[in-house]
DNA sequence: CGCGTTAAGTGACAATGTCACTGAAGCGGG
DNA sequence: CCCGCTTCAGTGACATTGTCACTTAACGCG
């Protein structure tokens, strides 16, 4: 089950010296999900470092009343500082994280994590950086929900979602929990881009016929 | 116009050794804004580490529409990392910083910032804590905009910002930028609390008479 | 006092969220 | 093959929130 150097992998270790690295492969562990496993949520607080070798993790928060909305993916080659955030803040929240594909990941115990920090500028600014890019996603995410309209946010998240492919395998409920609204609203919208021609709908996909347009709205902030 | 010894009110530098705090005291510039000053802003991108010795900074952010809504707030004795994280990401973002009292600051170098991060750990706690409570801080806005009532949002904010208080003084205009909403909206909702005897208004002040009922109000989620 | 400015109220309507359903599509066992 | 279960999608009525275009009221000042 090795994966050899994945220092290599990241930007924040990969400028590290051959020594620091070797030390590293050594201190940290791998750790593997299956698709849809939660990596961590509020009943499993990780007191470590995470690094994203492989895969995709979806991080979101559930509400009270049991609705939910996505507020980031974390990608291969970056870590995942909601979990850093927790840990070094030592305080409760109620986010989680859902591999959206199988996922090999790094982690790093608390103590190797504060030397690497200490030593090492290249280290300390990637996890800066990560945490700076994080923030900035959030206040992206609040805007959105706070002042945008449904059409033109799900417009956007379905092409996000859909990548160069041109279908997207997705429930109406699964869209609504992306964007923190209710299924009936989405099937409503999306009734309303199927009527203009802008997709087509079948049990569980979505396939979207006119990506310009979509695009177009999407940008028609 | 000097305020001695800075350091001392920092959990982050309190802490330091001597030596290392009378260097800070050297290298660090001590700013001044006066109530309603833009502390930094889309235009006006600090690309230094901010350390708030007195005062309150209400940090908001703006929609296309002009629509706002209050992030958070620093307070003294807080870092503001919301330009840290813009100047380490080098991301432009729409959020701005108003000075809500008069206020005193400290500036610290980004150069000064690095040494420090890098040799002392308690300053780097420090600066990690406060990444982590605005991430957390921003979750919640998340999840108020996202999922909460209007009327329960309101209540929040009016004990909040009333502390010991019992009037505030604000308008329907201001409150509805503190919550991301329209004025007409506020107004609605502060008549039906005033039906129910819960606050009086008066132009540009509300008196809280009923707290209790208020509180429960707020924390019926 | 009269006047301009800002704060607050109003009614109509649009968008979104909630509720309680119905109907339709797939799936697995007999 | 088809029966029945489960999940997905559609629907209409209604509540809440947001938007628009105003009107009315309060204050501040020359």
């Amino acid at each position: 089950m090795d994966i050899g150097d994945w220092t290599e992998r990241f930007s924040g270790t990969a400028a590290l010296p051959r020594a620091v690295r070797d030390r590293l492969v050594k201190e940290a562990r791998v750790i593997r999900f299956k698709k849809g496993d939660e990596v961590f949520g509020p009943d499993n607080v990780p007191d470590s470092l995470f690094f994203l070798y492989e895969g995709t993790i979806r991080v979101s928060q559930t509400s009270d009343g049991g609705r939910e909305i996505v507020l980031y993916r974390v990608d291969a080659g970056e870590s995942c500082v909601l979990t850093t955030a927790c840990m070094l803040a030592e305080e409760a929240y109620n986010a989680e994280g859902i591999a959206e594909t199988d996922v090999v990941a790094i982690v790093l115990p608390r103590t190797s994590f504060d030397q690497l920090a200490s030593e090492e500028t290249a280290f300390r600014k990637f996890v800066f950086a990560a945490y700076s890019k994080r923030l900035i996603d959030l206040l992206r995410v609040v805007d959105d929900v706070a002042f945008g309209r449904m059409d033109v946010r799900l417009a956007e998240r379905l092409l996000s979602l859909a990548g160069d492919m041109k279908e997207i395998p997705a429930t109406h409920a699964q869209l609504a929990s992306e964007l923190g609204t209710a299924r009936e609203v989405i099937s409503r919208v999306l009734q309303d881009f199927q009527r203009r021609g802008m997709i087509a709908q079948s049990r569980g996909r979505i396939a979207l016929i006119d990506k310009p347009a979509l695009r177009t709205l999407a940008e028609s902030d």
